[in-house]
DNA sequence: TTGTAAGCGTTATCAG
DNA sequence: CTGATAACGCTTACAA
């Protein structure tokens, strides 16, 4: 087999605990030895045994990131966020894809992470109660990304003003008529983005006078496909909207394409804001609200190995990132009706 | 602390072995007795400890993950795929994110790996003769996606026969001037798909009678940047292409940019054709050849998975999956010079 | 079919 | 600063 603790202290003619304490870089070593004792283990290829530290000592030394859809643009961007800070720490990353419903629900009946963690992130889930408890019975601290009202820490951003400030840019360019593609049902509740993005709108709508249309409001589902039906409904609507809110770029592209579609022109017949700045929002030149994604990864691993650092105490700390409005080439003061197009591809 | 074997075996009133075998489901336990100790195991909320497991036994049950960069669109697809089946049969998946060619000096000076996974999947990177060696002293079953000549089992499409076919659309539809954005230098040598797909792009023009120029070849870097940078300079060129194939969608997504952006139109001045079917392919209605990104990924965790159970026997086992052509809109048959655009947004 | 006992390779406590 | 020694919780011959 490979060489072990004690082949290392045997050929370095001390015992075993000074090797480990050595290798370990504790304290109480004297300095020439743990050199000598670094130098005998590097060149007998000596690595150390996970899984017996691991029983040992009872800390597993790995994270478990527990995500919706690892094939999503935001969730691929918090990942590597995560990673890197794990990595450097020397922590493992354990991934667990949550998926749909039936996928989330035998997660949290077999919650495989029992025994093998000593944190958990979760990204984007909206935990029931009964899901915050399981996580809660697993006696390692938690993080999420973006849930709000939990008792674990949590980095996210802020989604209502975020979205103030897209609509308001709306009705700066003279919008009144500003459309709404929201995500209702088909998200599960407790999800509080999309109800504090459609806050963030009405609270703008209201700003600047002007009163909530709920002929204007479309229901998607955050994916490019929702999004393109939620536009077509609104462009078939009694009130045509001379601008659109999406709550998110995934859902504002297929805005984008539904009015295209519809013959109809981005900015000049209709304006559109989303929120994320995906990567394809500058490929699709979309105004859009950027949110520091992959930030909010470093700054969820970052905040789990403190806490663990610290003890691993409950602490419901909170850390809100910024977003800012990005104008891109899909916003533009309102024209004043008429001049329809008549052609417009790709 | 929490319940172990030994608690389960005195509360049923057999030995901590016969305690382990029922749970294992291993033969020679009597069934009735293997029934009561799962129900005395979960009334006690009994849970295995992996790490005395892992050590007692030598095996992980963990598959390290290696991957180039988590968060681009290809590497999320493969990810879910792999996850699910790992999941499915009770594998952990330990990530490895490289990213650029510091990390990866690092990952392969390091090995992480070493003594904690049962194998390892390695998705797109080209390996170094170097590298396949420090993978090979692992000494565990290794598995590749999308890397050929690698003494390790690997799924993969026919990338040739994928450009061939992208190329040939476009000689079917009267194009001759077809402009190839390839990638070059950017990319690490040893990665065989920019190659392949380029031998495809060459096979088919050979085919169609039409002599290479290489004015009408530009290099990038599989970003949507790069692409856009390529297929402005093509624009710029003496000899203006009246098509396009890029070697990947991505940069597909960029030439689509810079056409419009020279104020011409797709596909009526210029035809397009990428590789990957991405899921913005949809969107930006961009006809290419599509490739079963998830279910390379599953494939390859279970070949994995059975090499493992098959004893780990070195096997340079290929699997190659299918591609097809996807006809949208960004291809058209070769138009008779004249008549340029006047307008053209997003 | 079941039990006994010897590891697996560390960490941690306690003396020295 | 260093060394015994007892866990850690399971797996696995080997015996019964």
């Amino acid at each position: 087999m490979s060489t072990s603790l004690e082949d290392v202290a045997r050929s370095a003619g001390v015992s075993p605990s000074t090797v480990s304490r050595a290798l370990r870089g504790l304290p109480g070593v004297n300095e020439d030895n743990r050199r000598r004792i670094a130098e005998i283990a590097a060149s007998l290829g000596y690595v150390i045994s996970p899984a017996a530290s691991r029983l040992a000592s009872g800390r597993m030394h790995t994270i478990g990131v527990v995500v919706p859809y690892v094939n999503r643009w935001f969730f691929g961007q918090v990942i590597l966020g995560v990673e890197s800070v794990l990595r450097a720490r020397g922590f493992d990353l354990l991934l667990y894809n949550i998926g749909d419903n039936a996928g989330r629900e035998r997660f949290f009946v077999e919650m495989p992470l029992r025994r093998r963690v000593d944190g958990v992130i979760v990204l984007s889930l909206p935990l029931s109660k009964s899901e915050v408890d399981r996580l809660t019975e697993l006696n390692v601290p938690v993080a999420v990304v973006g849930v709000a009202a939990t008792p674990f820490a949590c980095v996210r951003i802020d989604d209502v003003s975020g979205a103030i400030t897209a609509v308001r840019h709306l009705t700066q360019l003279g919008h009144r008529d500003i459309g709404l593609i929201s995500s209702g049902t088909e998200i599960p509740m407790n999800f509080t983005t999309p109800v504090e993005r459609r806050n963030g709108y009405l609270t703008a709508l209201n700003e600047a006078h002007i009163d909530y249309d709920a002929s204007l409001e479309a229901i998607g589902g955050f994916t490019i496909a929702s999004g393109e039906r939620a536009m077509a409904r609104l462009l078939r609507g009694v009130r045509r909207p001379t601008a659109v809110f999406a709550e998110s770029d995934e859902m504002a592209f297929g805005a984008l394409r539904a009015i295209r579609r519809a013959g109809l022109r981005v900015p000049v017949d209709i304006s559109v804001v989303g929120f994320d700045n995906h990567d394809m929002a500058d490929l699709l030149d979309l105004t859009t609200i950027e949110q520091p994604v992959v930030q909010q990864g470093e700054t969820v691993a970052q905040m789990l190995l403190d806490l663990l650092a610290a003890g691993g105490e409950p602490s419901g700390q909170l850390e809100v990132l910024p977003t800012r409005l990005l104008v891109r080439g899909s916003t533009a003061p309102r024209a004043h009706a008429d001049a329809l197009p008549a052609h417009y591809s790709t």
